[in-house]
RNA sequence: GGGCGCGUAGCUCAGUGGGAGAGCGCUCGCCUCACACGCGAGAGGUCGCUGGUUCGAACCCAGCCGCGCCCACCA
């Protein structure tokens, strides 16, 4: 070591992460740790592709979540000498984006329409290139090992290529296709969106009873709607066909209020008799309910209400152009005019809402792109089951195969202009459809010209293909060799069905096999007070705060340790948590990095101590990379913690500081062997300061980002110096315990002599006591220990102590004695148990006779 | 309407059949030559409620009370 290092080392007492982890992450770029060559087979190899964060977006804290036990499992296997390959990339997440450069133009005072497609396409490009590379910047800081040399992108070159042939390929199987049907149409995005962008929120709104005449009778049929402007669309009423009350009107026609259309009246097994007075008003234009009505029965379907919002000419003059709402209200007034509203009642009920836009969703009738999802369903539904691809925690498994039994056909088609533009091109002429990998020239039947279709692909069909886009399919490419399948993906549970589902069902379609083994659902962190972490509700925790202010090692120990299977709240306290330990890695490696002798190969235990702390080292290894493999991270956190800081920092360091100090070769040899180990068990989840530490270790060839991982060491397990050791620990514990009780004073040294076996050296020295002392009668015994008057002592307290020892005693041994009494519990249980119990109690009967005498 | 989950120390959370744990906070004592972001010692819990199963229940079963999430086309 150096010199200046070795002065560098001596003065820092406090460990600083900021200036350390920028330094050290471009060290680790220079060696090109994280780009690995396309070589070996997929089961050799270890790959993960990186849930691609939108280019719109921030790192936020399930970002750094999902980035930290990601991270924890790639260095890991990096380090076990696999290559391994994590993926970046970025999503073009088609509304969002879109909806973020609008609103850019918006404030330059133009628009997307103003500028037309081609040149808005190009400013979103721009935007792109421009702040899209954002959130990779800060995946650096976090300390993620992703491949920076090869980012991807959802709209790439090759990634279109792969978008456009597995459109194709779905499109010759039949399963894409064209419809007339009724979708969620979002006027705040003006395209249609998925059914898993909808969220339903309810809503306090009125409930309308209306009355439509029966043709030719004084009867009527009262209906009930909370949207009385779709009424302008009806072209039936149903009743439940054995409803008796309404069972002869069924074949006759109501007259529409307002309106004056006939409308047949039908019977249906969806209306529910129950519901108002039985009779349903349909509106096969407006309502997903009624348009399958509608279709059953061969109903004309009428749209009133246009994409924009806004009531169209089908509604009737007198509404045309009124907003929906706006119509909703006049038609409401007509009604109480002419007589025909019977009641109206506040009523609350679920409502769709975009997801993305935020505005109410309209069920609108149109032409849109549709995949039918069964036949793709299929073997997807079958290599969960069969546990080809693994689902942890495993409830999850049921709730994926649920919903992949129900599927229904998704809509894949967008009016956006960001995003995939559908591969179809149709010649108006002669009426052919055209869907091609690439652009055809002319019309095959015709030579007139073509045009494309206008509308965008779901964003979640590209990211579909995601797993091995990534890696250049549909070229055979020695990256789809070397790293498909992936070996896990760690996802929140929200896009199991938007993207963890689809990316199996397109994984065997396409690649030949499934996108991943393993699929880890991770908890969903809160804000501090139990709510959604949201930007609109401004509860949000911006990771890279958190690491400005106590870097990114503590920020990742401190989401590994509050990672669970429940969702949990933020909690400052594991950061913080993570920030000591951090510190105290840094300070112990200084104890033993400024103090050791030479330097040693191996460690050469000598005495019990240094095998009970090699023992207690791989009975941690072993433990933790457990953990971390079935993906338990708090708990692999929480037991490197416990070890380091309480077995090796607080007892085995303070054991050995007089060798140390000393220059004992051999716990040199011991302490820097298990300071190696560490540190590299450490790595994976605390990346910067083992590496920071490691650059001072004298046994460091290269950095410990691709250090082997400690293998657990089975043969230094050591049952015997465990329970050697153990014993005196608590020995000295409880020696502790009885010098505070009886307020001796910290420093001094108080006299005692040993009946029996002398404790290891330890005891009396971290404990503070001499042993070996003559002369006069104990005031105390602790176990073997007899203590002996002090002038320090207080008197009273020793006895008082002494009562309530035995008060403890007393009442232990009752209880062990009614246990053993009963007869059931010494027939019935099992016989360890029952002798257990013996042991204790004979062990509390000792103790209190000593105490007695 | 279905499904999943949660209720354990002041706070945030572990703990799935044999004597209640961690971190933080709190109390007391220590600037002991790695670290005061530290060291040592403590206090603090009818494990939501009620029944049941068992020799034995925080843990298994049933019901109830609170809270959360997911799915679902009831006007």
């Amino acid at each position: 070591m150096s010199d200046e290092r070795l002065q560098k080392l001596e003065e820092t007492t406090r460990y600083e992460p900021g200036e350390v982890e920028r330094r050290l992450f471009a060290e680790w770029i220079e060696g090109g740790y994280f780009h690995p060559e396309p070589e070996g087979t997929a089961a050799e190899n270890y790959s993960v592709a990186i849930p691609p964060p939108n280019v719109t977006g921030a790192l936020h804290m399930g970002h750094a979540l999902n980035g930290s036990m990601q991270d924890a499992l790639v260095r890991m296997n990096r380090m076990r000498g696999r290559n391994t390959l994590w993926t970046l990339g970025t999503d073009h997440a088609g509304i969002a984006t879109q909806a973020v450069v609008e609103k850019m133009l918006a404030r330059e005072g133009t628009s997307r329409t103003e500028l037309g497609r081609e040149a808005f396409v190009e400013r979103v490009w721009e935007w792109k290139e421009e702040y899209g590379s954002r959130i990779v910047e800060q995946y650096k800081r976090l300390g993620a090992s992703l491949d920076y040399e090869n980012e991807r992108f959802t709209l790439d070159e090759g990634y279109v290529k792969a978008v456009h042939r597995v459109f194709k390929q779905l499109y010759d199987k039949g399963y894409i296709y064209r419809d007339n049907y009724m979708v969620n149409w979002d006027p705040g995005s003006h395209s249609a969106i998925s059914d898993l962008e909808v969220v339903n929120r309810e809503v306090e709104d009125t409930l309308y009873s209306i009355d439509y005449p029966v043709e030719g009778s004084d009867r009527v049929l009262t209906v009930a709607t909370v949207r009385p402007e779709t009424m302008l669309a009806d072209t039936a009423v149903a009743v439940n066909p054995d409803d008796e009350r309404h069972a002869d009107l069924v074949g006759q026609h109501c007259i529409l209020p307002l309106v004056g259309r006939r409308l047949p009246i039908i019977a249906d097994e969806h209306v529910d008799p129950e519901f108002g007075t039985g009779a349903l008003k349909v509106t096969p234009g407006h309502d997903l309910n009624d348009f399958e009505i509608g279709r059953r029965h061969g109903l004309e379907e009428i749209g009133v209400i246009g994409p924009d919002g806004r009531m169209n000419e089908a509604a009737g003059e007198r509404f045309a152009g009124l907003s929906a709402a706006e119509a909703g209200e006049a038609v409401v007034a007509a009604l109480r005019d002419e007589g025909g509203l019977r009641a109206e009642e506040p009523y609350t009920h679920s409502v769709p809402f975009s997801e993305r836009s935020g505005a109410r969703i309209e069920p609108l009738i149109s032409l849109q792109w549709f995949c039918r999802m069964d036949e793709l369903a299929a073997p997807a539904i079958e290599v969960v089951e069969r546990d080809e691809v693994r689902i942890t925690p495993p409830q999850w498994k049921r709730v994926y195969l649920d919903w992949m039994r129900e599927i229904r056909p998704w809509c894949v088609s967008r009016q956006l202009w960001w995003g995939h533009r559908i591969p179809v091109w149709y010649c108006d002429p002669c009426e052919e459809t055209y869907v091609a990998e690439q652009t055809p020239e002319r019309c095959g039947a015709c030579g007139g010209e073509l045009r494309q279709e206008e509308d965008v692909l779901d964003t979640w069909f590209s990211s579909a293909l995601w797993p091995f886009a990534t890696l250049g399919w549909p070229e055979d490419t020695a990256e789809l060799r070397a790293f498909y399948p992936t070996s896990f993906l760690t996802t929140a549970r929200e896009i199991l069905f938007l993207w963890v589902a689809r990316m199996i069902m397109t994984g065997i379609e396409f690649a030949g096999d499934v996108p991943f083994r393993d699929v880890y659902v991770h908890s969903v962190i809160q804000a501090r007070d139990g709510r959604r972490m949201s930007k609109s509700l401004g509860t949000g925790i911006d990771p890279l705060e958190e690491i400005d202010k106590h870097g990114a090692d503590a920020l990742r120990f401190g989401l590994l340790a509050m990672s669970s299977t429940q969702d949990v709240r933020f909690s400052d306290a594991k950061v913080q948590q993570g920030a000591d330990l951090a510190n105290k890695l840094w300070n112990a490696s200084r104890l033993i990095l400024l103090n050791v002798a030479a330097v040693e190969a191996a460690p050469r235990p000598r005495g019990v101590e240094d095998r009970w702390l090699l023992s207690r080292l791989e009975a941690t290894i072993a433990s933790v990379t457990a953990k971390l493999e079935e993906y338990d991270f708090a708990h692999a956190a929480a037991e490197a913690y416990a070890f380091f800081w309480s077995e090796l920092c607080d007892w085995y360091l303070e054991i050995v500081k007089p060798r140390l100090y000393e220059g004992e070769a051999e716990v040199s040899a011991t302490l820097l062997y298990a300071l190696e180990r560490i540190l590299a068990l450490l790595h994976p989840m605390m990346p910067f300061v083992t590496e920071e530490i490691w650059s001072y270790h004298p046994a460091r060839r290269g950095h410990l980002a691709v250090h082997p991982f400690p293998e657990p060491d089975g043969s230094r397990r050591d049952a015997e110096a465990e329970a050697e050791v153990g014993e005196a620990i608590e020995l000295t514990r409880r020696l502790r315990a009885w010098r505070d009780l009886v307020e001796a004073p910290a420093a001094s040294v108080l006299p005692a002599r040993v009946e029996g076996i002398e404790p290891r050296e330890f005891v009396g020295r971290l404990a503070r006591f001499e042993f070996g002392q003559d002369g006069g009668d104990p005031v105390a015994a602790v176990g073997p220990v007899k203590i002996l008057a002090g002038a320090e002592i207080d008197a009273g307290a020793v006895a008082g102590r002494l009562e309530a020892r035995r008060e403890e005693l007393r009442a232990e041994v009752k209880r062990a004695e009614g246990k053993l009494g009963n007869e059931k519990f010494v027939d019935r249980a099992p016989p360890e148990v029952v002798a257990e119990e013996r042991q204790k109690l004979e062990r509390y009967r000792a103790e209190l006779e000593e105490l007695s005498e």
